[in-house]
DNA sequence: TGACTTAGATAGTGATACTCCCCAATATTG
DNA sequence: CAATATTGGGGAGTATCACTATCTAAGTCA
């Protein structure tokens, strides 16, 4: 198919798909002659593939690039499937960040302090200091009981990798952590607007019976 | 205290909390004179809630404008308090947005649709589209899995809310939402990291090489 | 008195993700 | 075969965002 076609597959504007091939984020298609080129289902798969990284996801260009890259070339270990996608979404902290207080919660929550990645622990320190910042403090009990459904969550996450082939497994790896993450900040504030109607009674009744 | 005592007491540059002041972020200080003014701790309080919420939680100006205004102005619903949160990370849907697959979910899993915010629900859409479009098929189990695992976290959410002050109500809901979900994301990149390590074992390098 | 600070306003910056336009070289259509 | 349309390639322009810099008149402080 030709750019305009192609353009008109994934809705996608052909300056944009333009901007992607020179970005290195889209292969160029196979020339014809010197105006011409041919493009086909891998582009059109790819071409969706970026557009949800980017658009769905919230990653840069720069980014996505990362981890297309990735994704074509898988690493050895599978460990080494989520630095990628963690890498692309984290951004790399000072050498002087203190994260006792990470590993603290980490040890807490048996989660091997010395195989997570720095960066990621800066993450959580940073959000927390984000909270505190603003003056909210969340009691222990409560973080504990979310550390206690995110590892549910990772436990499923890391369980449903199929094991067959590599190229499969990255793939899941990276698309299940990078595109899941709007799916669960989705669901959670829905499930908080049922459980608050539920709390509440119907909409309407001032905040003291037990408020959301 | 001047306003380059402020801008000592909390990081932030001058030029900054000018910009602030004029985008209505940020109340005015007591004017003195023509040339000068008087700021306090409400304004140091203030000025990390909203470095909070802009880098932390990574809202706009405008949209952190609008939660401020929130948190000033609390509505008489309980139930509101969370619309007012959720409304400023949550792009408005268009019209004709088919919400039917995000009813069904939302049936299946108990939480009432007729509860639960259209933008909300489009937002739930847009994230399980972009996973589609990327060729990734989440199974069915998967979902319901995260589904109960979200649904545990926004019954802590609720409960845990005061119930003695609307306004510390207000406060509770923002802020553990907004400022909560980088903390959660965090705690399941982290999860995944310890989960993955345990499963997989130390089959490589324990940190991605060439991530980068 | 003279160096320093400030309010208030305007304009400029750097990053990001496109979007537009141009040209020569085709491809397609009449 | 001629007229029209499309394309690859590349440079330049645009919109948005969150600041940041500069300027001036009017102060403050030592």
């Amino acid at each position: 198919m030709r750019i305009s076609e192609l353009a008109a597959a994934t809705e996608v504007p052909v300056a944009t798909i333009k901007y992607y091939l020179r970005e290195n984020l889209l292969h160029d298609g196979v020339l014809t002659s010197a105006t011409q080129a041919r493009y086909d289902d891998s582009h059109v798969r790819r071409l969706k593939l970026i557009r949800a990284l980017i658009g769905t996801a919230g990653l840069s260009v720069s980014a996505t690039r990362e981890v297309l890259l990735g994704l074509e070339n898988p690493p050895e270990s599978g460990h080494d499937l989520l630095g990628i996608a963690h890498h692309a979404v984290t951004r790399t902290a000072p050498d002087d960040v203190d994260l006792s207080s990470a590993q603290k919660l980490l040890d807490h929550w048996g989660w091997g302090a010395e195989t997570c990645d720095r960066d990621t622990q800066a993450a959580l320190v940073a959000a927390l200091h984000g909270l505190s910042d603003a003056g909210f403090d969340a009691p222990a009990a409560l973080l504990d009981r979310y550390a206690a459904a995110m590892q549910d969550i990772a436990e499923a996450d890391v369980e449903s990798v199929p094991t067959d082939s590599a190229e499969a497994a990255m793939r899941h790896v990276v698309l299940g952590t990078l595109l899941m993450e709007p799916v669960l900040l989705a669901m959670r504030r829905l499930a908080q607007q049922s459980a608050s109607f539920q709390r509440l009674g119907r909409a309407g009744s001032p905040v003291p019976p037990g408020a959301e």
